[in-house]
DNA sequence: CCTTAGTATATAAAAAATTATATATAATCT
DNA sequence: AGATTATATATAATTTTTTATATACTAAGG
């Protein structure tokens, strides 16, 4: 359950909605962990009876009041206990598009082909994002969670996986696609 | 849900129990498809109630009787559906380590040095392990789940993305260790 | 001016997945 | 000889995740 220790992790920035806390991890996390709107609001609620995080509701006028969430000593304390928890394991994987690869000896090629040709598309855009946002977006993402030089290391080591994994991905899909083609 | 379809393209090619199915998972599909093996035991309940699959009870003597699974043909033609299907988005990864070392710029950088070389064996014991399994327990599980020519390219491409995979895991691994040193 | 997208909230229900158990024999290790 | 691991089955309880809804204002596009 890393998606409590997630919203920990950025309630410890500063204090945020739920509706904050999906929009910071679609433009941080999401390539490594994202979570649907839904899950984030029921994991706080189940946060705060466990008294991880406290919320303090700011009313609006016209808009549904914002409830704010921030973290306790508690929650601190659970965030850094699981942060000191190395990972001692491979992370397991789901990859559809292998799945269905894997039981498709009997279909058409060029389906096939086309959708390892889609894929592929879809790999390269996102290196494109990576390109595109190395100005605009992170800092504005820095500005919102400052940490100074540590963490620029460490968050452009994660974007550095992304970066590579799409190219690895582009990589794999070429060579099948040719192997498939003969 | 595509245990179901992976379990229907198991049956596919020859009845069997909860308890082979996962064993097929665990030397085949494992790297980009895994269950438990109670996850497994449900599914199969569930699509039996559903007509995907029938199930024969054979007797044993002092074992608990193997209830042995076959498609249907119902089941038969929603998995050639679901392969039909392409798969039109990128798949979305979970990574517990880059979430970890997102939240740890104030962490101890020999701690997370040691972590990311363990990492860094782990993904290189998975390289041997695909090197070692080259012959014997490939041909084995060849004759387990038969298809000619046209298998050996699917199956050898997704190994070949696991190989992949460990090895960008390695290079992106040095590249942080080093980044992280200085 | 009307429609669509975006902001800002959530809840309910269903499905998927994990963890913890349970039983009982056979085989292997110490 | 005793303990552990593997084989061969599962079920129960819990947690995690997804899908489907719901409300209501604001801003922007056609």
């Amino acid at each position: 359950m890393s998606l409590k220790y997630t919203l920990l992790g950025f309630l410890n920035y500063q204090p945020m909605t739920g509706y904050e806390l999906k929009q910071t991890m679609d433009i941080s996390t999401s390539n490594f962990w994202h979570a649907k709107q839904s899950q984030i609001y029921t994991t706080l609620k189940k946060m705060e009876e466990k008294g991880l995080v406290m919320s303090d509701i700011e009313e609006q006028n016209g808009r549904p009041n914002r409830r704010v969430y921030k973290v306790t000593e508690s929650g601190r304390a659970a965030l850094q206990t699981w942060l000191k928890k190395p990972v001692m394991e491979l992370q397991a994987h789901k990859e559809l598009l292998l799945l269905k690869l894997f039981f498709s000896a009997d279909q058409d090629k060029q389906a096939l082909l086309t959708q390892l040709n889609w894929q592929r598309d879809l790999h390269q855009q996102r290196l494109a994002v990576y390109q595109g946002e190395t100005k605009a977006v992170i800092e504005q993402f820095a500005r919102m969670m400052p940490g100074g030089e540590q963490n620029a290391v460490l968050w452009n080591a994660t974007r550095r996986f992304g970066v590579m994994f799409a190219q690895m991905s582009i990589k794999w899909l070429d060579e099948t696609i040719k192997k498939i083609e003969d």
